[in-house]
DNA sequence: TTCCATAATGAGAGTGATTATCATTCCTTC
DNA sequence: GAAGGAATGATAATCACTCTCATTATGGAA
């Protein structure tokens, strides 16, 4: 299991740049957020890999964030979801569902990233902006909301 | 200054439904957010409102939230940003600053809004979700930002 | 291999936004 | 103009998150 060698690498090299070492707890973070198709809060993350002082997990996915190998997203509620950044993980949007708050992976279609490209510059542009990312979330009801 | 005695008026029933009244706090609430042209923070909305009590500010904002006036959004930061429901100020996107964190809304091109309606559905299906909003945020740099 | 400088660790205290309490006050209705 | 319920606001409590600091682990230099 787990992420292949190469990425691995590419995250030991990609922290190094910040003179930060790609430690036992640090791989562990990115494993457990690699094993997941949707973001994880903190509480999840803790649960997940219990041998995490709280204070150790919130320190070394700060240094994560800085060195741009995990993006903290904005959850529902008002705590923060942790994924490894695009570059480790691809392009993706979120689901989200209105009635109990999941949030998941979902992959963008080409031909939504065609329509985003072009009119994401356009509008940036007229408030001056340079807009270099774009972030969806679709809302809507998750299969067991909509069922009940 | 102040919304149209419509908007109030709707506003007055969306709460009724709901055995709420529509008191003079809630309206500076809504008066407030409603002369922003961008989401605000709890800090700074008790700033433009000094009369309001944190509490009260607190209480209010999510019975209003409840009701479907007021809509919270995450901000880059842990907290939460208020604004209207789209409801009773248009459907809008946000631009964000990277380096800032500030965000403003940003009016929607039809272009946009054509092509997401169709790839949203679609990519809402695929996971079995009836998605039933869309949410962009456009992430780059503020004018501001860019100048330094 | 040994030493050293520095990074990382983890328990605990502290911060700040948000929420719960509850006695008091305000509205609405009869 | 009461009565009942909603709203208020000062206060305390909660919870995610950050900071502190003494201790430990790491990796390169000698
Ligand atoms: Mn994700
Ligand atoms: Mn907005
Ligand atoms: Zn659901
Ligand atoms: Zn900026």
């Amino acid at each position: 299991m787990g992420l292949s060698p190469s990425l691995h690498d590419a995250i030991r090299v990609r922290l190094a740049e910040s003179d930060q070492r790609y430690t036992r707890l640090r791989r562990v973070l990115v494993e457990t957020l690699a094993a997941s198709a949707r973001p994880l809060t903190m509480p999840e993350i803790l649960e997940a890999a219990s041998e995490l002082p709280q204070s150790s997990a919130y320190r070394n996915v700060t240094a994560l964030i800085e060195a741009g190998v995990v993006r903290r997203i904005a959850g529902p509620e008002d705590h923060g979801l942790f994924e490894l950044a695009e570059e480790f993980s691809g392009h993706h949007h979120h689901l989200v569902c209105a009635a109990c708050g999941k949030v998941e992976d979902v992959a963008p279609s080409d031909r939504l990233e065609r329509a985003l490209g072009e009119a994401v510059r356009a509008l940036g542009d007229a408030q001056g902006y340079q807009v270099t990312e774009h972030r969806v979330e679709l809302l809507g009801l998750c299969p067991d909301c909509t069922a009940t």
